[in-house]
DNA sequence: TCCTCTGTGCTG
DNA sequence: TCCCAGCACAGAGGAC
């Protein structure tokens, strides 16, 4: 190893030029460009890795005259302006060298070039080894006893050997070639008639340029001769220009220049806004936080308990210790915080009393993750007096798409810290840490830790802009309603779908039979794979489509209705069998296990996950319960009120259409609306021009399937596919929907206009989706994104509304008929329970509350049912 | 034994 | 090249 010490000097313009045009596409998922910064960072932790430098520097000029350009107004011209997507990086690059604590060398009037060749002469001479980084091949002249150049394109060292094999002069004579050839980005003008090959021809053979000048009659070759004598002066000045200044009157001051390590802190930050996951990772994500800054007491009894809860008001901090169930809780509030076992019963019994007066003390404001799990803990008696600060929802709400919001995600890309897991903490799966365990205490005192000091980010992300209003309109205020809902859950009929099941089974062993019979071998009828194998090879039928992902047979529901259709006996029995199948297994089997002591099964509704809005429902779902078929109609009947209760079910009619209608403004439409048609039947008429009285089935069918295409962004070829016509009468029959619907046309492009220059697009009450690939250079993933933009404005804005009914209904009840519940979300449909007296004034409610939760150009309609059974309901 | 991926299918 | 948003099942195969 050589004792001289070593020096790292960068070129930071070209560096970073490089890093952006060397990674094409990358974004952070606010859509924020993030490729020169990522190609950046690899550049500085390659050379950091492989130099190991004692003193570096970082040299940038970005546009300020110089010397040089002073003296030849040309110099530069041609250079392209640099593109915008690169500009908006340059802080994130200014803060990664910061970061990396690499000096910035100052510029006054100089360009980084001469600098750096100042610098690199002075170092070489005061015995440093220096080494040069840039994506400029200018800079290969500087090359030389002491100074080698890293090419950052090329991703290679050179040093003087190097020079001579690639340009067959030694370094000293580079700018001699560049004044010849020229340089047209610099707009260097070199000498016409001489390109790269010839000028390193000729300085290898006559040396500088000058000298070439002095003997340039005597070159063979005609091109040459004349253009040099021609062009004496351009040559000259070339040459002045090519030449990079190593005699600036500046010093170097190596101190000022020592190498440091990087400040982590930092760095995870910024790799946390750029969401550069691999490189957080690397850091050493799961290092734990820096001491917790509160304390954090285990009070060991109710008393305890009680006096230490007592004492907290204004912001409160409350996490969970995760588990199957959640294990203990920890509360925290100025600078004290205490966890509380849930399983020992009086503390969990004080902790409630205690949370019950937080809750219902507008003074207070609590803070967690996931509120809604903390909420749940209460008693269900206070209604929500305080203000609520989730996390979850925040994060949710800033960033809807392209990850989770679950709490580790949130402090690795915010904060850069992997908070411990259990099983980190020293316990195995499944295995329950024994109360006032010490590991249990120190995990919840980092996930308080950690909790606050999310929150003044997130805090005053949501504050600016759109999405803090959707929080405190909507979200917030529905986070009860969607505890109680879940706590109401809904009554199973359990001897029902028993009776179902039971029948079930004995038609699939009857189908199984059939299956074996016609197939000649028994196989697993459940594996697509097995079934392929049958179909396809022993029995010779078609293939008629492949599998997306592994391009094997498909066998889905519309081959085997294909196959059907063509006369095989099979795929008809098959048919079945999946139905049956799917229904017994995913419903009247799994639907019993669910059911709590209660008799009741309670689902969770998921509040951050759907990218555009909607509330989902896990655990199970009860979105997907089975309607279209007539035997899976029949599982609803499974849905049952309480004994002495109904059952009120209440939708929207045709929401997503209306929306549109009043999104788009398009009044042929709004006006179908407010004079009660039926849209589908409407739009038929509008545009195969018949009279809406004389619209068929079919015709009524087509116009259904286009409405709904659009609000999907469905392409001529879906459409045709979807209803089995040629594409090009699909593209006369959309070319004639938006001549009729001009508004929605509009809509369309309007919309993908917004996507495309702010990367989001925004519902009627402002929640945003965000669409970084809308700016995609790969077609296909652009015309998702697109669509993504066209649906998710109408999805969302439907999913705004129904958010905002629940709220207003929810409120309604508790005034009007406390006895009254919410049960179900269902998209554009209210699932309640009332005792059967307040039925009919439970669905009346429930209708104004739905149509009055917005005003539009059209009129909002629910429709109502009631019945003992959600079947009933909706009969 | 557990986990993840794939194909399939249920809802709005 | 199939039309948006979800969740859950069974099978298959590899990791443990």
């Amino acid at each position: 190893m050589s004792a001289r010490p070593r020096l790292l000097l960068i070129d930071g313009f070209h560096t970073i030029f490089r890093a952006f045009y060397a990674i094409r596409e990358l974004t952070n998922s606010k859509g924020e460009p993030t490729n020169a910064v990522f190609g950046f960072v690899q550049i500085l932790r390659k050379l950091l890795r492989d130099e190991k430098p004692d003193f570096i520097g970082v040299a940038f000029d970005l546009g300020e005259p110089t010397a040089r350009s002073d003296k030849f107004a040309d110099y530069k011209a041609n250079r392209a302006p640099t593109p915008d997507a690169l500009v908006a990086q340059i802080p994130y690059i200014r803060r990664v060298i910061e970061a990396f604590r690499i000096p910035l060398i100052e510029l006054e009037s100089h360009e980084a070039d001469d600098v750096m060749g100042t610098l690199s002469r002075q170092a070489a001479a005061a015995g440093y080894d220096v080494v040069l980084v840039s994506a400029d091949k200018d800079l290969l002249q500087l090359v030389g006893p002491g100074v080698t150049l890293f090419h950052t394109g090329r991703n290679r060292i050179y040093d003087a050997a190097a020079v001579e094999a690639e340009w067959g002069v030694p370094p000293e004579r580079v700018p001699d070639v560049l004044a010849l050839m020229g340089d047209a980005v610099d707009n260097v003008p070199g000498v016409p008639g001489i390109g790269e090959k010839g000028a390193r021809q000729l300085v290898a053979e006559y040396g500088t340029v000058e000298n070439l000048l002095e003997r340039a009659g005597d070159i063979r070759r005609k091109a040459y001769r004349e253009g040099l004598l021609e062009h004496r002066a351009a040559a000259l000045l070339s040459k002045e220009l090519a030449t990079i200044h190593t005699d600036l009157p500046i010093e170097l001051h190596p101190e000022a220049l020592r190498a440091e390590p990087p400040d982590t802190g930092a760095l995870r930050r910024l790799y946390s806004e750029l969401e550069f996951r691999a490189l957080l990772e690397e850091l050493g994500g799961s290092e734990t936080a820096a001491a917790p800054l509160t304390e954090l007491a285990a009070p060991a009894s109710a008393a305890e308990v009680e006096a230490f809860a007592a004492g907290l008001a204004g912001e409160v901090t409350v996490v969970l210790v995760p588990g199957e169930e959640p294990v203990a809780v920890a509360l925290a509030g100025a600078g004290a915080a205490a966890l509380v076992d849930l399983r020992v019963p009086p503390c969990r019994a004080a902790l409630v009393r205690q949370l019950d007066r937080l809750i219902g003390d507008p003074q207070v404001e609590l803070v967690g993750h996931d509120l809604k799990e903390v909420l749940r803990l209460a008693s269900r008696g206070p209604r929500v007096a305080c203000r609520l600060f989730d996390l979850m929802l925040a994060s949710y709400l800033l960033r809807n798409s392209s990850h989770g919001h679950p709490f580790e995600e949130l402090a690795v890309e915010r904060l850069g810290v992997q908070p411990r897991s259990l099983r980190e903490a020293g316990f195995d799966k499944g295995q329950e840490p024994p109360v006032g365990d010490e590991r249990l205490r120190a995990l919840a005192a980092e996930r308080i830790d950690l909790a606050a000091r999310l929150l003044p980010g997130l805090r005053d992300e949501l504050g600016q802009g759109t999405p803090g209003r959707v929080y405190r309109d909507i979200e917030a205020p529905l986070l009860p309603v969607l505890v109680a809902m879940e706590e109401t859950g809904i009554r199973l009929d359990v001897p029902f779908l028993a009776a179902m099941s039971a029948q079930m089974g004995s038609e699939l062993e009857s189908l199984e039979r059939e299956i074996f019979e016609l197939a000649g071998e028994r196989f697993n009828v459940q594996s697509p794979q097995q079934l392929g194998v049958i179909l396809f090879e022993k029995l010779g039928l078609p293939v008629l489509r492949r599998t997306k992902k592994t391009k094997s047979w498909s066998t889905d529901a519309e081959t085997l209705e294909e196959l059907a259709r063509r006369g095989h006996a099979l795929p008809e029995r098959l048919l079945r069998h999946r139905e049956v199948a799917k229904l017994k297994s995913t419903y009247v089997d799994a639907l019993p296990a669910l059911v709590a002591a209660d008799g009741r099964i309670h689902t969770r509704f998921q509040q951050a996950v759907a990218a555009t809005g909607r509330i989902s429902s896990v655990n199970p779902n009860l979105q997907n319960i089975p309607i279209r078929t007539e035997q899976g109609q029949q599982i609803r009947r499974a849905f049952r009120a309480d004994d002495g209760h109904l059952l009120i079910a209440a939708d929207y009619s045709q929401i997503e259409l209306r929306l549109l209608a009043h999104i788009a403004g398009e009044p042929a439409m709004i006006e179908a609306f407010r004079r009660g048609e039926d849209i589908h039947r409407s739009t038929a008429a509008a545009v195969l021009g018949v009279d809406p009285d004389l619209v068929t089935a079919d015709q009524r069918r087509a116009a259904k399937t286009i409405n709904f295409g659009l609000i999907y962004g469905m392409s001529a070829f879906g459409l045709a596919a979807q209803l089995g016509i040629a594409q090009k009468e699909a593209e006369r029959f959309i070319q004639t929907y938006f001549a009729r619907y001009g508004g929605v046309q509009e809509y369309m492009r309007s919309t993908l206009e917004q996507a495309a220059s702010q990367g989001y697009v925004e519902t009627l009450w402002g929640r945003l989706r965000y669409l970084p690939e809308i700016r995609s250079p790969n077609r296909a993933v652009r015309d998702n994104a697109q669509r993504m933009a066209i649906n998710a404005r109408i999805q969302g804005s439907a999913a705004d509304l129904l958010k905002r009914a629940m709220i207003t209904l929810a409120a309604r009840l508790e005034r009007e008929h406390p006895a009254a519940r919410l049960l179900l979300t269902v998209h554009d449909e209210l699932v309640l329970e009332a005792p059967a007296a307040e039925a009919e004034a439970v669905g009346a409610a429930a209708k104004a509350e739905m149509e009055g939760a917005a005003e539009l150009a059209v009129p909002l309609v629910a429709e109502v049912g009631i019945g003992a059974t959600w079947f009933d309901a909706k009969a």
